[in-house]
Parts: structure tokens; C-alpha cells; sequence
DNA sequence: AGCGAACGAGACAACGTTGTCATCGACTGT
DNA sequence: ACAGTCGATGACAACGTTGTCTCGTTCGCT
């Protein structure tokens, strides 16, 4: 099999043709649904098609149409293991097989140079279109792409320096949301874990907290905020840490699902779950079943892939008004642990 | 956009031969490595392919090629919005971007039509491997790719009707397992929640089940069998259905994650969940931080996707050894529920 | 019957690349 | 100085398909 041996030769038109005892354009001429031709050829035709199983060449295809459309599209995204990143996905596949479109897909875990690498890829293969989350903060290197044609979408975070369509979480509003919640019940001491800084997301999340606090004339205190916070591992040594202060918050507002969930194991590990208010950003499977239940500010995922997919397939269909940014809101779900009062 | 105007088309080895004052084929030499090219005209030649941000075409390169490698594999997984597919294909991605490779990817909802359509589709595209969680109980009408040279390797489950390697889980073994540890607590009437039957490892987890009971000397009551249980819903009515006989089950096999989900509300809702026992299989997030946590014969999608890129990236480098089934071992987890002793 | 339109079918070029072969100039050894 | 060799470069065909053009037959109309 490895320099694909005799046998291994797909059937090509010239095969069927000859089988058919027509000329290869002919062949040609039925797969492509064109017409005129008689019955009884395209009915000899087709049964040579079915007894070789010739599949017409795609790329050979792509190289002569004069669309140059592959039917196929990228998708860049953090990392398909993590549950936001797999929803995604899987609304973009539905929009995309429903178009008889084909879809690439890689994970970037937040790295630039496999951004680049990716894309570069992808792009080298022709596709019509790149779906992308962006990673890093300079996505200019994607000017020759969409120069060349390919259209390019933007999913949960805009893009620097590329003027392209995004479908973005309302971060800001939500995070202010989640965190006037547990002011409201009565939180006045409530600390912020969230992301790395490089992610634009993380740091919209973060306004969105400073935002509200002030909005009730909170002041921001310094010793509660923990930002880079990477994995599930560091968020629960923040939360036991910052628990531990003389001082210690009596809520927290986890602007991730990870980090949520380090903050879930630090609370039960401390016994604290049902004295400490938390209310996280990003809901997660079982969230409810959990005791208390965590209250979140839940995105939806499926959504952005729809739309996303919904906007792309419009560019590469034609669409050249200026690019737009489209919000998809969050939803406050409550289940116990955000409605815990401070002590 | 649309017919890809005339600025959108990408630059081809005659223009960058034209730019660097050479024929098309030097490019083709300094592009490929090829050598046999001069110091001065390469330095020519490669400052050309900057200034126009050259990329060749690979469907061309391919269609020329004798190798006929596309370096591209396709990925057909049930879904992807489900964490096990979700870390099978993170683990495949990782394999395929160290060898260059990119990677089509598509869910198949365990439709048989949409197994057949998207293979089709992906080796129209002449990608050089297929990995595969069939759907469905017949895939020899992937006889004709295999001929045409496409390496296959199935995924989770072994093929019908098709001699391809396949990578899988010890079901029987791993569900025997779980059982035996549930009759080990003191458990003699043991409930059996499966997934759809049309489902290989499904039926294969039920042998598990029955032969432990067999093993132990006990029988196996048609009435604690519950199978093709297709989500979370259904089983949390089974489970509830079952607790609610005059003759309940003491203890709870569930043979598939979100069957297991299910069967945690039913027990929630109806507060027994201290009270009947309960082992699932495959591991989910945050089992461990239910109360009780959730005890579970773990699989291990990851070590599954990479061995089954192995497999195929050897067969894609001309392995032609027979057919092999690679079985990968669960794990059983304690964490509380599968440990509760019967009334 | 004669003529043009309409249509079925094939010949051929082209897409962008790689593989094969020819050409040309310079260098080697005697 | 001259045949032989070698290295660099280019011309050209080919991959499998679609687009354009041409050719020949049939059909309807006068």
C-alpha cells in the first residue's frame, strides 16, 4: 500500500468511459447532471459508474472549475477536548453537512505559531472559508488568506488587526451580571479568578466584574483578584489561599469553567461549599447535580457555532457588506451556590 | 466574493517565475528542495515566494504527484459534543499534526447513511486514512476505499464485514468488572441499564454483565434488564421505574456515561442515592465531586485515539500484516457509590 | 426538397503542479 | 585543444477534471 501499488488506482473517468465505450466528456457530462445527453448513453454510463464505483477526483475537479470552490472549510479552535470548544464544533459540522461542505479541524491551545502553522495549512488545501479562535493578539498574518478569497469568521473572540465578521459571548455584561447576583445576596467581599490575561475573553470578564462593583459603589480590592489562572489546579490553590487570608472574601466569581471547577474542589476540600457564595462563568455537564448546585453564567456554545458557521457560509456565498459583530447573550442560571448569603 | 474576483486569485509558480526572472520550474525545485538550483537564483526565487506570499497548491501538487498522498485523514467519530469522542479526537488531531497531516473531522450520530455519505465524501478527497467508529452493522461498502488504496482503522468498536484493524475497549472484561465489584459489596440483585443494542460494545458490556452474574452463581433477572436506553431521560424513567417494583434492585449497572447520568438524577430525585449502589462505565468530569462520587470502570479515549493513529499511520507507510484488534483495559474507580452495601 | 436551428457527442485546452528529458555552458583529463 | 562529463536550467507532458469549441445528425419549417 505505501506507493499505492497497482491495484490501488482509483477508477477515473477515462475507465468509464472506455467501459461505457463513450467519450470521457461524456462521462463528464452525467456526473455533473449537465445534460444532453440521450438516455440510453447516460443509462450506460451510469451503469459503469456503479460497477467500477467511480468517484469522480475532487481536487482535480477544484483545480479546473472556474469557482474554485472546495466545498470545504477550517476550524480553529482552543481545544476540541474542552466541552465549549466540542459544542462548537458540533454546530458548525450540522450547519456545514447540510451544505455538503467538508470540515477541517484542529486545536491551537492558545498558541500563535499554531495558528499560523494551521492556517497556512488549511489555506494551502483551498478552503472556502476559516472558522477561528483566535489565539494570541495579532491576527494580521490572515490578510493574504483573506485576500486570496478565503472568507474568515471570528468565534468567541474578535480579531486584531483583520477586518472580519466575530460572534462573540456578551462577556462584559454577563460577568457584571453574575457578579451583581451575589451582591445582591448580599456579598460585599467577593474575589475574581479568571483566566490568562492574553485572552481577550478573560480580560472582557474581568471589566465586566470591575464594572459592577463599581456600579454599587464597591471598591475593587487588589488582594482579591487572581487573573492567569491556567488550570483547575491553580484556581484551587488560589481559593485556599485567598480563604485563608485574615480577611477572606465571603464569594467568588470564577470567570471560567475550569477555574470553576478548582474552585468547586477547594470549597469541598475546605468544607466551605455551603458557607462561600460562587457563581462561574461558562456552564458545565452535572453543574446541577452537584451539592450546592453551582450557579452560572451560561454561555451557549451551540449558538456561536450556528451563527458563526451561518455568517461564514453568507461570505463565501458573497456577502461583502462590512464586517459585523454579533453578540450572543448569557444566562443567569441559579442553583444554589451563588444564592448562598455571606455569613 | 463570489466568483472570486479578480483579486482573488492566488499566485501560482508562473507568477513567482515571472517576478524572480526564471522559469516555473526552478520555483518548483526551490519550493520542493529539490536542489540542483543556484545559490543566487534560489535567493531570487525565495524572495519572490515572500513578496507575493506564494503557498502552492496542494490539490494540483497532489493530482501530479505519484505518490498520490494527500497527507490528510478523515475522522469519523459518533459524536464529538460527547467528551468520549471529544478526547479521541483531540488525541488523533495531536498524532496527525506531528506527522503534517490534517484532519477531517464529522459526527455520525450512529446513522448508517451518514457513515456511508461522509465516507464518500472524505474519499472523494483522497484522503489517505480513515478512522472509524462504524455505525451500523455492515461497513463492506467500505470494501471499495480499502481497494483504492484508503487505510482504515476502526475506533471503539470493530468493524462488520470489512477486515480492517480495529482499536477497542475491554467491554467485557471491564464491565464483568464493574458487576463483580458491585456483588463484592453484598449485591444479588444487580439492574442492568444498557444502551441501544444496535450498539457493538453495548452488547458486548451485557455479556460482561450476564457471564459475572453467572460467574458468581447468580441469575440473571430479565426484569432488572433495561436496554436500549438511549439518553439521560430514559434512563432516569428506567431507574425509577425499577426502584419503584415491589422486588427492587439494590444496586445499578449503567453501561454507558450518559446512562449513568441518568440514572444519578432518578437516584437524587427519589433520595436513595446513599442508599442504592451504583457503578457506571466510562468516567465523566466531576464524577468524583458528586456525593456520593461515582464509582466508574474507566476507559481511556485518549491512549484509544493515539493507538488507533498508530495503527494507521503504520498502514498508511505500507504496513500490510494482517488485520489486528488492539484491546485497550478499563480501570475501575472508587469514589462512594458502587461501594454501598444492600439494606 | 432545402435550410437553419437544436441538440448530442467528441476534440482539445486549461487548471497548477511534478517528473522526465533535452540543452547549454563550463570544467575535467590527456 | 578537444572529447567527455557534469551541473544548472528550461521545455514539455501528464495528473483528472471542466469549459469551450466544433462537428455531424436530426428535426421542423417553408
Amino acid at each position: 500500500m505505501s506507493l499505492r501499488e497497482p491495484g490501488g488506482r482509483r477508477p477515473t473517468m477515462r475507465d468509464v468511459a472506455a467501459r461505457a465505450q463513450v467519450s470521457f466528456k461524456t462521462v463528464s457530462r452525467v456526473v455533473n447532471d449537465e445534460g444532453g445527453v440521450s438516455p440510453p448513453l447516460e443509462r450506460r454510463v451510469r451503469k459503469a459508474i456503479d460497477e467500477l464505483d467511480f468517484r469522480p477526483n475532487v481536487g482535480a475537479r477544484i483545480l479546473r472549475r472556474s469557482d474554485r470552490r472546495t466545498a470545504s472549510i477550517g476550524l480553529l479552535l482552543e481545544d476540541v477536548a474542552n466541552p465549549f470548544s466540542a459544542a462548537v464544533q458540533r454546530a458548525v459540522e450540522d450547519e456545514a453537512e447540510h451544505r455538503g461542505v467538508v470540515v477541517y479541524s484542529a486545536s491551537l491551545d492558545e498558541d500563535p505559531a499554531r495558528e499560523r502553522a494551521l492556517a497556512k495549512a488549511f489555506g494551502a488545501r483551498n478552503v472556502d472559508g476559516l472558522l477561528l479562535v483566535p489565539a494570541g493578539d495579532d491576527q494580521s498574518h490572515l490578510a493574504a488568506e483573506l485576500r486570496a478569497g478565503t472568507a474568515i469568521v471570528c468565534v468567541d473572540r474578535e480579531a486584531n488587526n483583520l477586518p472580519v465578521d466575530s460572534v462573540v459571548t456578551t462577556n462584559e455584561i454577563g460577568a457584571a451580571e453574575g457578579v451583581r447576583h451575589l451582591a445582591a445576596a448580599g456579598h460585599r467581599r467577593i474575589a475574581f479568578l479568571g483566566d490568562r490575561t492574553t485572552i481577550a475573553t478573560a480580560r472582557q470578564r474581568y471589566v465586566g466584574y470591575e464594572e459592577a462593583l463599581r456600579g454599587l459603589g464597591l471598591s475593587v480590592d487588589p488582594a482579591l483578584v487572581v487573573r492567569d489562572v491556567r488550570d483547575a489546579g491553580v484556581a484551587d490553590g488560589a481559593v485556599t489561599a485567598l480563604l485563608g487570608r485574615p480577611d477572606p472574601p465571603t464569594a467568588f466569581f470564577t470567570a471560567q469553567n475550569l477555574v470553576t471547577v478548582g474552585a468547586v474542589r477547594a470549597l469541598r476540600r475546605l468544607g466551605r461549599e455551603h458557607a462561600v457564595a460562587l457563581v462561574g462563568f461558562d456552564d458545565f455537564l452535572l453543574a446541577d447535580l452537584l451539592r450546592p448546585g453551582v450557579t452560572v453564567v451560561a454561555q451557549d456554545p451551540t449558538a456561536i457555532g450556528r451563527i458563526a458557521a451561518g455568517l461564514l457560509f453568507a461570505r463565501i456565498d458573497g456577502d461583502t457588506s462590512p464586517p459585523q459583530r454579533r453578540l450572543v447573550p448569557t444566562t443567569l442560571i441559579r442553583r444554589g451556590s451563588g444564592e448562598i448569603a455571606p455569613d
